[in-house]
DNA sequence: TGTCCACAGGAAATACGGGGGT
DNA sequence: ACCCCCGTATTTCCTGTGGACA
């Protein structure tokens, strides 16, 4: 009896086994690489010839470091996922290599401000940076923490770089943040300041007071996204540490990297759709085929939009569920906001929710609109006035689990009959 | 051609909550 | 315990507007 079950489990082991897709995936998810062997992965990606411009750039801007000049600060521009991060890191680690070998003192600091900040917080981080302070959520005056920040950089000579990554995050008072770091603390410190501004607005420094900008002396690096080549060499070299040889049909690596070319050029978002490929493979057929990668990336599309609803404010979810709601009850025509407005008010009183006033209702279906889980588009009926027409263009499937899974976070108990099957 | 609907969407005001300093 | 500072969420108020209709 006992015997059996092992020998069944062991079969399927030995099973599994035989159609293994991934050695080692690790190599499929940053995350779960120790540090040294991600700059070894850099190593091997820049060496493809990838981003080769942009680090040239790079060594020309700094090249003054080593003459005792003062470099000017710099900005560089590019999408989300186009490597400016990474580039960037890779690019100072190697100078504070060379500055130690040369005895120049040498510093670089990250401040990440990837999620939005009002420019306390930002302000706050720098300081942590720093070691000049603990985290305040708030109540702190801002003059404190500038005043934490400039103390603590009191004894360092030397240079030192502060990048400022997705510098456009800072909303509100942006000015206090950047005329601060730009005029100030140049001022009022030894060190020789030198800014990196990382952003993916290529417009940013335009909303920025003119007095402040004025100040601000920099060059300019622009990172283009991927084009399918570049993205094909970043695969390419997952795939060799990753994955079984042989178990790719021809052109995957191709198609995924044209699909991700074509809608952002984004390489994290390509090697991640290559790692769900993979799990899928594994499970089923065992090779990654055309297929597969389709699936896969219907699957993360499907989870982002589900980790996205899930996660969202109640309110906002409410916003999801009348929407969808009306334009069910509407059937083809199309939904008003006020439709959508009068629907929101009965899933609020569903789920005790207080309604919102109309003008942040519209706000929400704005914010919707951005996540394109839904699609808006302003219509003048000429006498009969303006409205914002609604459209829910996701497959069905995807609209009833979103649907499902708002009523269960609302707490909704009557899933208002529109819901069939 | 002008009118005028029924909203859009910007700006300012207000409400609220949380945390530090003293 | 009290006051002040700050950030976020909403509301209130307002001006703007495309085009059917008279």
């Amino acid at each position: 009896m006992e015997s059996n079950v092992r020998m069944r489990i062991l079969n399927q082991i030995r099973d599994v086994a035989g159609r293994a897709v991934i050695c080692d995936r690790r190599f499929l998810d940053d995350e779960q690489l120790i540090r040294s062997e991600q700059l070894e992965l850099l190593d091997t990606v820049f060496n493809a010839n990838v981003r080769d411009a942009e680090i040239q750039e790079l060594s020309s801007h700094f090249v003054g470091l080593f003459r005792g000049g003062h470099p000017a600060h710099l900005a560089i521009w590019g999408k989300t996922g186009t490597g400016k991060t990474l580039t960037i890191h890779y690019f100072l680690n190697l100078l504070s290599e060379m500055c130690r070998e040369q005895g120049i003192t040498f510093r670089h600091e990250h401040l990440d401000l990837s999620t939005p900040q009002p420019c306390f917080r930002a302000f706050n981080d720098l300081a942590c940076l720093l070691g000049a302070s603990r985290r305040y959520r708030q109540g702190i005056s801002l003059e404190e923490l500038m005043l934490r920040i400039e103390s603590a950089l009191a004894a360092y000579e030397g240079y030192f770089v502060l990048i400022v990554d997705e510098c456009d995050h800072v909303r509100r008072d942006a000015e206090t943040f950047f005329a601060f770091l730009i005029r100030r603390l140049p001022q009022s410190v030894r060190a020789k300041l030198i800014l990196v501004l990382v952003s993916n607005k290529l417009d940013w420094p335009d909303h920025l007071d003119p007095r402040v900008k004025s100040f601000l002396k920099m060059n300019e690096l622009l990172f283009t996204p991927y084009n399918a080549l570049d993205l094909q060499h970043i695969l390419q070299i997952r795939v060799n540490r990753a994955l079984e040889p042989g178990v790719m049909d021809e052109g995957v690596v191709e198609k995924i990297s044209a699909l991700a070319s074509r809608e952002h050029g984004d390489a994290r978002k390509a090697v991640n759709l290559l790692a769900k490929s993979a799990y899928l493979a594994e499970k089923g057929a065992g090779r990654i085929t055309l297929a597969v990668v389709d699936q896969a990336k219907e699957e993360l599309d499907r989870d982002r939009f589900l980790l996205m609803i899930r996660t969202a404010p109640a309110q906002l979810q409410a916003v999801m569920a009348a929407a969808i709601d009306a334009v069910h009850k509407a059937q083809h025509g199309p939904v008003g906001s006020a439709e959508a407005y009068s629907e929101y008010k009965l899933v609020c009183e569903r789920a005790s929710l207080r309604p919102l006033s109309p003008r942040a209702f519209a706000d929400l279906l704005a914010e919707l609109d951005l996540y394109s889980l839904l699609r808006t588009r302003v219509m003048s009926r000429g006498r009969y006035g303006r409205t914002r027409e609604i459209f829910v263009d996701l497959p069905d499937e995807l609209v009833a689990r979103i649907r499902d899974t708002v009523a269960a976070n609302l707490g909704i108990s009557k899933p208002t009959g529109t819901t069939t099957q």
